[in-house]
Parts: C-alpha cells; sequence; structure tokens
DNA sequence: TGTAAATATTTACATGTGTCTATGTCTTGC
DNA sequence: GCAAGACATAGACACATGTAAATATTTACA
C-alpha cells in the first residue's frame, strides 16, 4: 500500500470548502478528484455506472454509450478508477465497475457543506 | 440576458448523477464547473471567498494568498465568476468576490445525491 | 494449441490550460 | 488634469489532456 492518498482519500479528510480555507496541501489533494469528474464523457459514464441497476455496468455496455472508440472509452475509466471514484473488477472476460458510492458522498460534503 | 445557461444554472436542472444516466447536454453543462472547481488554486480561492468573514473578500486579500502575480489571480477569479461560482462587485477601487452557496449546494447535491 | 473476443496500453497529435510579462482601464486624491 | 494604485486584458509559452490508430494482453473455448 502506498503513502500517496488516492484523490478520494484527500478528500474526505477535510472539513467543507466553506468552513475555513483549505490548505494548499488539501487543494492539492482534492483538485485531481474534481479533474476526474470534470470531463463530460466521464460524468456520463459515472452516471450510467451509479445509476445502473447493482451500481455496476460492464465495459462492453460502456463503450455502446458513446460514439468513441474503445480505447478512448478504456482512458476515461482508468482516469476514474485511479481517481477512487470507480471499483474495478474482472469476471471472465468482462470488466464490471463500480461507482463508490461514499466516494460521490464524501466529495459533494466537502463541496456542499454548510459553513458551521 | 442570454440563452446560454452558465454552469451553474446548468447543474442545477438535473437529478444526482446516480438516479439515471445524465443526457450528454446536462454533462456538457456541467462539466465546466467543475472544470472550474477542479485547480488547487481556484479550490484555495473558493475556500478562502466561502469562508470569509461576510461571506466575501476584496482581491486584495486573495493576491496576498498566494506566490503568484496578479494577473493569474486575476484570471483565476474570472473563471470562477464566469462559472457562477462567484459574484463579482467593485467598490471604489476595490473589486470584492462573494460565494455563491446555493451554486455550491446545488453541485453537491447533483454529485452526491441518493439514487432515490 | 490456436483462434476469437473483450479490454488495456502505446504512440502520436491537435487543442486546452496555467502562468508570466507587458499593457490597459478605472477610480481616487492632489 | 495627472499621478498612483487596484484590477483586468492581451499575448506568449510550456505543459497537460482528449482522442484515435495500432498493438498488446487476457480469457474462453473448440
Amino acid at each position: 500500500m502506498s503513502l500517496e492518498l488516492t484523490p478520494v482519500e484527500a478528500a474526505a479528510c477535510c472539513s467543507p470548502l466553506a468552513r475555513q480555507p483549505l490548505s494548499e496541501s488539501e487543494a492539492e489533494g482534492i483538485a485531481p478528484l474534481l479533474k476526474a469528474l470534470a470531463d463530460p464523457v466521464r460524468l456520463r459514464l459515472m452516471s450510467i455506472v451509479a445509476s445502473h441497476e447493482g451500481g455496476e455496468a460492464c465495459v462492453c455496455d460502456l463503450n455502446d454509450a458513446f460514439e468513441l472508440s474503445q480505447p478512448t472509452i478504456s482512458h476515461h475509466l482508468k482516469i476514474l478508477h485511479e481517481a477512487g471514484l470507480l471499483d474495478r473488477e474482472k469476471r471472465g472476460v468482462w470488466v464490471y465497475y463500480r461507482a463508490r458510492a461514499e466516494a460521490l458522498q464524501n466529495l459533494a460534503a466537502l463541496i456542499g457543506g454548510q459553513a458551521q
């Protein structure tokens, strides 16, 4: 296990934005998580996976939802996975991605949490 | 008033990520808002402004909080303002930025909202 | 073993982004 | 009116990012 925090772990550690100024290192930890979400394709990927029955979806389904090449979808899924927003599980030939609900909720709390 | 929605307005219009898949146009509306936040300097700017007394801060204060040039801070503030996350008001020689709390809360609801 | 299918990796490239320097625009007070 | 200060804009540059084509890897199954 690495000493580096994943972006998701970094986001879980801070009080809400509006409560007190983020430190430089806190901000540098959280920004990559927002960056991972800040793309229309990745937003839709997250949304498709998170709203899919069972909270998971196969890459084959995801490829079909976009008019983009398979490597491009694979690239975006990797970014979401490395940010800690998607879990990855291989079952046979297929790979299933699962949304990490608590990761999204931590991020939401950081952004929208009340000042006190 | 323009027919274009600001990113903040686009975010207010959608059910949570995990409830149903975002449409392409919804995702394209929301991504710029996340992009605006997805930078360490802008995250700290938002946080400093939002947590400042009165919910607003003068650019002069913000410049002092970073070891960056004044135009760079001005550039980041413009991005946050155009995304709809900061309101801008000029009073005399000084410019004050104010955090739009409901914008942050709408975004948080979109990201972290429960599936049902 | 070997072939096909599902997914990932590599490489390349056009475009976007963060930063600075230089300059412009307002506002205030002399 | 003019000089000084606060902030914004313009231009330039290094670097990051989204995409696709080509290729590799892994798994199942005949």
